[in-house]
DNA sequence: TGAAATGTTGGGGCG
DNA sequence: ACGCCCCAACATTTC
């Protein structure tokens, strides 16, 4: 029995019934943001269906779907190489092809004969759309198609308000939602299809395949992703940070996390991400590693934010570019483009800002505490529009996804569901003395002003004189000024935001 | 998953 | 002993 709730056995007869091919045809995987070979649904039905099985990787660049940015670009190359040499290790191997996904699927199933194709639900807006034409072209080609729940666990048709609408403060929704997450993470069914199988059944041929490296999806600015080297993209390296985190940072995970300088939190977005490792796996480990403890609890409901964004996203497609807040329309965003800059390079004058992107630009990631600064920096100390903050965030993080990268910057304007009040304004220097005390995060990525110490490291502008230069530090030289002054931002934004609500 | 302004309280110095 | 002031510490309100 194959794991999918939702699709029920009967259902499933039928659709083996009407397909035209002989049960004895191979059957297509195709692979997406579920770069895995343990507990992926996809992947078992193949393997249920019981002849050879063809995995395949399609580069779909159709203008409807958002293109993944070039830090995620990067990832993807390293862990679709991953995904190739595990397959290669169970006597199989990762078909490449680059086109209209709808088309490639046809061509393929000619080329192989195949009478199946199976893959894993994706949310995003553009991808729903392009993937039920696909199953409908499909299916009217007499292919039996089926695509399975595993990128979350919850997904966002299974969730709905008393009155029917969709969940727009968190806390209701994750008491909603956290019970059935729990069932779908702890499911027999689950259990049953975690396992990586030894081998995959291959066909007597493999179909051409395009050369991973003809792709070029590596970024062009070779420098660029030097500082990336310590990730471990592919199911292998997210299953060991998942092992890593479980035994050690877990259960002080709800104070530590905010520590920017402390290995306190997952790092496991980006594998989540591509799906190199299921929601459903970090869930047990997390479940198995403590059972009590409020550690647990604060990083569970962490996936229940990327569950609540998914949600979101699936019911309102517009929020990449429409706030969904509408009274945010009308916010006075100011255009700057040479204070964006400043902010993408990490030299606006406050270190807890710049240290968060300059770690950004080096790692492809930045502390979760150190993204809210951030954004709240560009958003409110400098009035530039979320969505300029978003598209910078979407080419140089490596975890960019449509939803939480989108929700969570709506979440820090105020424009978003269940977001921090406007007036809610980070003062970075506050922050910094709050979560990074000794400055260790600051001089790691700021290393100009190290030699300032703790007691001026989060504010070189309030610096003695004497102490800037024992430190060899030059203001507007070798570290620059504040790019705005903080109370004087504050009141700014607070008046922009003032200037919203006055209006009819 | 704030910060700043404003309000309240209570201890201690002092006339 | 008492009231007064100062101010730190904490609580509440406002943005």
């Amino acid at each position: 029995m194959w794991r999918a709730p939702l699709d029920g056995a009967t259902k499933k007869r039928e659709h083996s019934l009407s397909a035209s091919v002989s049960p004895k045809s191979p059957s297509i995987v195709w692979f997406r943001r579920d770069l895995r070979l343990a507990d992926n649904p996809a992947l078992q039905a193949a393997l249920h269906w019981g002849a050879a099985v063809i995995p395949v990787f399609i580069l779909d660049e159709a203008r409807e779907m958002r293109a993944p940015g070039g830090a995620a670009r990067w990832w993807l190359e390293q862990s679709l190489s991953a995904l190739s040499a595990d397959l290669a290790a169970r006597g199989s191997r990762l078909v490449l092809r680059r086109g209209e996904a709808r088309q490639v699927l046809g061509e393929l199933a000619r080329e192989t004969g195949a009478g199946a194709v199976f893959w894993n639900r994706l949310y995003d807006p553009g991808v729903v759309e392009r993937d039920k034409a696909v199953k409908a072209a499909l299916r009217s080609a007499g292919l039996m198609a089926e695509s399975f729940k595993s990128y979350l666990l919850v997904e966002p048709w299974e969730l709905r308000t008393k009155t029917g609408g969709i969940y727009s403060v968190f806390t209701p929704f994750w008491r909603a939602a956290r019970p059935l997450a729990a069932v779908a993470a702890g499911s027999v069914e689950a259990q049953a299809g975690v396992r990586a199988p030894s081998t995959l059944p291959a066909p007597a041929t493999f179909p051409r395949s395009d050369i991973l490296s003809d792709w070029r999806l590596h970024p062009k600015i070779a420098t660029w992703t030097s500082g990336f080297q310590d990730w471990r993209p592919g199911e292998a390296g997210a299953l060991k940070r998942l092992d890593a985190f479980s035994q050690t940072a877990l259960g002080a995970y709800k104070d530590d996390r905010d520590h920017p300088n402390r290995p306190g939190t997952s790092r496991l977005s980006p594998h989540l991400h591509w799906g190199e490792i299921s929601p459903a796996t970090v869930w047990r480990a997390a479940e198995r590693a403590h059972a009590a403890g409020d550690g647990v609890d604060t990083f569970l409901s962490e996936l229940g934010w990327r569950e609540f964004n998914h949600h979101l996203l699936f019911h309102r497609p517009d929020l990449p570019t429409s706030n969904f807040r509408s009274q945010f329309d009308a916010f006075p965003w100011r255009s700057a483009p040479d204070d964006l800059e400043r902010w993408r390079r990490g030299m606006t004058g406050y270190p807890l800002v710049d240290a968060g992107m300059r770690e950004l630009w080096s790692t492809g990631f930045m502390h979760n505490r150190v993204r809210m600064v951030a954004a709240s920096f560009l958003i409110k100390h400098l009035l530039i529009d979320w969505r300029h903050g978003e598209a910078w965030f979407w080419d140089t993080l490596l975890d960019a996804s449509p939803a939480s990268n989108v929700l969570n910057w709506q979440w820090v304007a105020g424009s978003g569901a269940d977001a921090a009040p406007f007036f809610r304004i980070f003062n970075p220097v506050a922050q910094g003395e709050r979560f990074d005390p000794d400055g260790r995060y600051i001089t790691r990525w700021v290393p100009e002003i190290s030699r300032l110490g703790s007691a001026f490291v989060h504010a070189p502008q309030a610096a003695p004189a004497a102490a800037l230069a024992a430190a060899g530090v030059r203001l507007g030289e070798t570290y620059p000024r504040p790019m705005v002054d903080h109370d004087a931002a504050r009141q700014r934004a607070l008046a922009a935001f003032r200037s919203l609500r006055s209006d009819p």
